[in-house]
DNA sequence: AGCCTGACTCCTA
DNA sequence: CTAGGAGCCAGGC
């Protein structure tokens, strides 16, 4: 497995119950800046089966980046998790956003 | 090399 | 808050 692989997953793994985060932030965590895209692309290639959490990873918007069948299965994850989600898949970033250091 | 694509992000209007 | 445009990185043709 690739280091970025490594790092990605292991700040993926991170993430809170009821708590999402954006592929920036991720990416930056995992010491690789500007590397949101390869975030989506490894979020992309994840078995069906993981146990990574992937549905609490959205985009910068505050929304799921996913279309169709994927849509709808994140939003009913985080949906289970307690979040509020609009039927587009958008939620309020700045109430569930992981912070690093302040919470968790 | 050049061009296109994608679970992206930021800036500006 | 919504749109448009440019920047970003890796991979496929």
């Amino acid at each position: 497995m690739d280091d970025f692989a490594s790092q990605i997953y292991s700040v993926v793994y991170q993430i809170p119950h009821g708590k999402v985060a954006t592929y920036g932030d991720i990416a930056q965590m995992a010491g690789f800046p500007r590397y949101a895209r390869q975030v989506g692309k490894l979020m992309a290639s994840l078995p069906k089966d993981t146990q990574l959490p992937w549905h609490r990873v959205i985009n910068a918007k505050g929304c799921i980046s996913l279309t169709g069948e994927g849509l709808i299965r994140q939003r009913e994850r985080l949906q289970a998790e307690g979040i509020e989600i609009s039927e587009a898949g958008k939620l309020s970033l700045r109430r569930y956003r992981w912070m690093h250091d302040t919470d968790a």
